[in-house]
DNA sequence: CTCAAAACTCGTACGCTGTGCGAGTTGCCT
DNA sequence: AGGCAACTCGCACAGCGTACGAGTTTTGAG
């Protein structure tokens, strides 16, 4: 474990750089840059202490001065793509606008780097990017009229819809073989899916009457028509709320 | 590579088991039970193929005749925790109950296995006992009047939502420290959320307001609030529909 | 009953992983 | 000038997934 390693439970977020001494080769920044580069490249099992070395030019354990553990490396890593993400600010459009924003710009950082739904179950997001991220959620969603719990519990549920459908997007997408296009696996598995659906009534059904659809746009629409159900939702309890209020 | 490795590309559903020959001492089922309890008990990375052998009482390469590869025992166990949710058949309720049930059932299985969430990312699922979830799913939705596209639509918005927030929900469980409970856990978190919490506008302001709240049952009710909220969009579209349709 | 082949078990080995350790180098500060 | 902090990195270790092939048991055919 390198000298840095932290002694007191403190998480990457806090612990403050390096200052003096001879001039680094490295930096944290480049690491994590080049880590996001290979991840892309090669997908999360792609990267390792010794690959990044190599594509750093370094020796294979260099990166253990500016990160204790790879996990922790995954841990900037994993904030480094949320700051990819932005959120307009509170009070330039309507709330609806702006969540609609949000969760069009995760999904599209997740649909980028798909090795990220590798990462969020491990550990809570608490790095500045993600916080951020968070703080204009709040901010937005207050301005809307929710308050106290509601926040949380409305935040949540628009973050949690999109990590799940991109996640569950992603798996497909890994599951065809790369460079064919979507419609083009759809056909290859069409035999096969004739032959599982058929087993299970309700699906068999709607597979046959189903079949021919175009499923080129399929899942961006499918996510559009979630993010507004989930909306209408939200916009619904506010309006019931509002009425029942200043009876 | 074991002799029964899959020479076409065919997944583990669509391969035979074995029949004739001498009478094993292991088999997929015992294997994938005993693979669901070292990971119960030990998390994802506390399965190794080796303990997993020494735990059956066998050699560490034994299962391999079983199992083509380790990430298809893990598609077998993900398949398997699926059958432990159980989904209403259609009619036996009205739609929104046999959701909810479903949302519920869903997340429940996943507190109780949070290392599937690590799963559900890499492949899709297309074991029985998903397929036998989808089904029921896809007959709860189209009793409901959706149809065409709408009832994947609806099904995926369902899944996706319980799925990410499950996974959110784990990786916080998993970060604080194992057998304290959340009240517990999130006063010893309340001076590093006061600090962080102070530099972030809307984020702090939120918090001064709530930091007194009981963060007993905020999962739950959280998960509720969302499911209902998320219902309700999916019943306003239904009733919308509805309206436009027979004008 | 005989016997080849099929059905399994498993010890060994290979190449890979994360990373602890300690010796080596560099450059700033006194 | 000298010392120390800041870094770099080769080596080694334990553990991983799993290919391989030799060994054991049971079966069905002749």
């Amino acid at each position: 474990m390198p000298s840095n390693a932290d002694p007191l439970g403190q998480s990457v977020w806090t612990r403050p750089p390096r200052s003096r001494g001879a001039q680094p080769t490295l930096s944290r920044a480049q690491i994590v840059r080049t880590a996001i580069e290979l991840l892309d490249e090669k997908g999360l099992d792609g990267l390792s202490m010794r690959r990044l070395g190599e594509r750093l030019a370094a020796g294979a354990t260099s990166a253990y001065w500016y990160v204790a553990t790879k996990d922790e490396l995954l841990e900037l890593v994993l904030d480094e793509v949320m700051g990819e993400i932005e959120v307009p600010e509170v009070g330039a459009t309507d709330w609806r606008t702006a969540a609609t924003a949000l969760a069009h710009g995760l999904r599209s950082m997740i649909l980028r780097h798909p090795w990220v739904t590798g990462l969020f179950g491990v550990r809570p997001m608490m790095g500045p990017n993600a916080m951020r991220m968070s703080d204009r959620t709040v901010g937005v969603l207050t301005a809307a009229g929710f308050s106290g719990m509601d926040v949380a519990y409305a935040s949540s549920l628009l973050m949690s819809h999109v990590i799940g459908s991109a996640t569950m997007e992603a798996a497909w997408k890994r599951s065809i073989t790369p460079g064919t296009s979507v419609s083009e696996a759809v056909d290859e598995l069409r035999p096969y899916i004739d032959e599982v659906s058929s087993r299970y009534p309700h699906y068999g059904a709607w597979w046959r009457e189903n079949r021919g659809m175009d499923p080129e746009n399929l899942q961006d629409e499918g996510f559009a028509f979630a993010v507004e159900r989930l909306l209408d939702g939200l916009q619904l309890w506010l309006d019931r709320r509002n009425e029942a209020g200043p009876a």
